[in-house]
DNA sequence: CTAGGGTTAG
């Protein structure tokens, strides 16, 4: 028939085409038809190519919205059905700023949209945060008059009770003249995702006809404010769970560091489902237990794309990248023939980074991306940033930074420590000003950076405002802050300050304090100091001779060359001559 | 409308 479309005549083909595309074609027929169409000049029928294209199985999403990215471009826009289905694939399918996008095109074609349109780009915005396209379409369900309609009208609600916005969505649902299980439920969602947990039960309580989903919205929210008496008590109360409730369950567990009732849950739960044994993977990725979340992962029958993520995630984060790139080569055998998403490639491109891979990595950002139709986004820019800037590419790093969409605090860090480690400090003072200028909640990784990058130059008061600052957003310093302050104190020669400070540690000062203690001392030819450091040292770790040998050399700038000789010698007989790791020690060897 | 997988240090 196919064939018969090619020769025919412009008036038998409509119906033929027509035909075609309610059966079921591979893409390659489809390309073909869609080609056939448009030399016929039937740029009407595009719609149903389209629509075609976006019931295949959603497995080939990276190929089908490249296809229809093109269609779209080159094309007029499609009607308003086709255009909703559009919007709810990119939807349906992670594609947010596409959905959004399509919604905007569509608007500027001067097509009206349906109330199904409007929910589906509601849901868009609701997922990317955006507040001024969500709240702008809010003002088209006036002008379309679409108020009253339930779906759109419980659209709005999610959409205010995901960018958290409880009184407006209090508003609209006290105002609603039908509310159905959704709108509830969404109510409930929007207090627990706001923190509001007493409201929320209000809500729950006074809900007519609650649903598995009302349940496990409540359960999660005791979970997620680490409440499991609660939500224990509630999961035993519901009339019918269903893996979900599970799911919540372990995943509060998980989040309270009870890995061991987690794994109770799991075992037994009635039915798991893939999201079960990602939920338990990512408790042991947690708690460091690669071998155990291997052995889950090996004892799935069934292993989808996520499952794998899962997986290759667990061994990035525990600095297994080599284990990482093998299972991530494994997914794409051919026995197993699963595609990389969006997310597969920002950890394998973290995985290149520890490795130092950056050929790979680049090539990921270079070639493979287009390859496998793989768009942009800011977690795998967050992630080249990173890449980039530890191999000291970091012109491109910058870049990249300027690209992003939202620079969240994760992308202002990778930042911030890309500058320090290239000899751009004062750069990252000024992206950390920016970024609280910006009102980002900085984290312990964001202290660690922007000290990095005060110790490289010595800013002694401004590293003591900045670490004084931490109490501000409710962090804790860490050892590892405190060898930053004693590195940048001591190197300052003011070595009884760095000592105080070490003293007045909450906590016990690990062997990178008084290492960074030592070495300042060294620079300084500080011999009382520098003893206490060194003992504390060799307490800590005793294996270690670079301690000996530095404590060696503060003998020897004072002139005590018979401590000195027999500090070496001992050290000598040890055999070892290995120092630890530290950026600072790194310049003094040079 | 509820549950899962991504990016920053050491």
């Amino acid at each position: 028939m196919l064939a018969e479309v090619a020769s025919g005549g412009a008036s038998e083909v409509v119906p033929k085409v027509t035909t075609l595309l309610k059966r079921f074609l591979t893409a390659k027929q489809l390309k073909q038809l869609h080609g056939l169409i448009l030399v016929h000049g039937l740029n009407h029928l595009e719609g149903l190519v389209i629509r075609h294209l976006i019931s295949f199985p959603s497995d080939y999403y990276q190929g089908i919205a490249h296809y229809l990215r093109l269609i779209l471009r080159h094309s007029k826009q499609p009607d308003v059905f086709t255009a909703t289905s559009v919007i709810r694939y990119f939807c349906n399918h992670g594609g947010f700023h596409e959905a959004f996008a399509q919604y905007v095109d569509m608007q500027r074609s001067g097509l009206l949209p349906s109330s199904f349109t409007v929910a589906s780009a509601l849901k868009a915005c609701a997922r990317l945060g955006n507040e001024n396209g969500g709240m702008m379409i809010h003002c088209q369900v006036h002008s379309h008059g679409f108020c009253g309609d339930v779906y759109v009208e419980t659209a709005l609600l999610g959409f205010y009770t995901k960018v958290k916005d409880m009184e407006t969505a209090q508003k609209l649902f006290d105002e609603m003249s039908e509310r159905n299980v959704v709108s509830w439920n969404s109510m409930i969602d929007g207090y627990v995702r706001s923190g509001n947990i007493p409201l929320a039960e209000k809500v729950f309580s006074t809900m007519p006809n609650k649903d598995t989903v009302s349940w496990n919205t409540m359960v999660s929210g005791h979970s997620k404010t680490r409440n499991m008496e609660k939500a224990l008590r509630l999961f035993q109360e519901m009339p019918e769970r269903n893996p979900t409730s599970w799911n919540v369950m372990i995943r509060g567990y998980i989040d309270s560091d009870n890995i061991d009732l987690a794994q109770n849950f799991y075992n037994s739960m009635p039915q798991r489902n893939t999201i079960s044994c990602i939920t338990m993977i990512t408790g042991y990725t947690k708690h460091g237990d690669v071998e155990s979340a291997r052995e889950l992962f090996n004892n799935m029958s069934q292993k989808d794309q996520s499952l794998y993520n899962s997986m290759i995630t667990c061994y990035s984060k525990n600095s297994h990248p080599k284990e990482a790139l093998s299972l991530f080569d494994e997914m794409l055998q051919p026995k197993s023939n699963i595609q990389p998403d969006k997310m597969t490639l920002a950890t394998i491109i973290s995985a290149c980074s520890q490795l130092q891979n950056f050929n790979l990595g680049s090539w990921i950002h270079e070639s493979y991306m287009k390859q496998i139709n793989i768009t942009m986004d800011d977690h795998l820019r967050t992630a080249l940033i990173d890449l980039y800037s530890k191999s000291g590419s970091i012109t491109k790093a910058e870049e990249l930074f300027k690209e992003l969409h939202k620079k969240d605090i994760v992308a202002y860090t990778a930042m911030i420590l890309g500058c320090s480690i290239n000899g751009k400090e004062h750069i990252a003072i000024q992206v950390f000003d920016e970024m609280m200028a910006s009102k980002i909640r900085p984290n312990l990784v964001t202290y660690s950076g922007i000290l990095t990058a005060l110790s490289h130059i010595g800013m002694v008061k401004k590293s003591y405002q900045c670490f004084d600052s931490m109490k501000n957003f409710g962090l804790e310093p860490t050892p590892d802050h405190y060898s930053l302050m004693v590195e940048i104190i001591g190197r300052n020669g003011r070595l009884d300050e760095a000592y105080d400070l070490i003293k007045s540690m909450p906590m016990e000062p690990h062997v990178g304090v008084w290492g960074a203690l030592l070495r300042a001392c060294a620079t300084h030819g500080n011999v009382e100091l520098g003893e206490i450091a060194a003992k504390h040292c060799f307490e800590l770790e005793s294996e270690s001779s670079g301690y000996g040998s530095l404590l060696a050399n503060i003998y020897a700038s004072v002139g005590r060359w018979e401590e000195a000789k027999r500090l070496r010698e001992r050290v000598h007989e040890k055999g070892s001559v290995k120092v630890p790791g530290s950026s600072w020690m790194d310049h003094q060897l040079e």
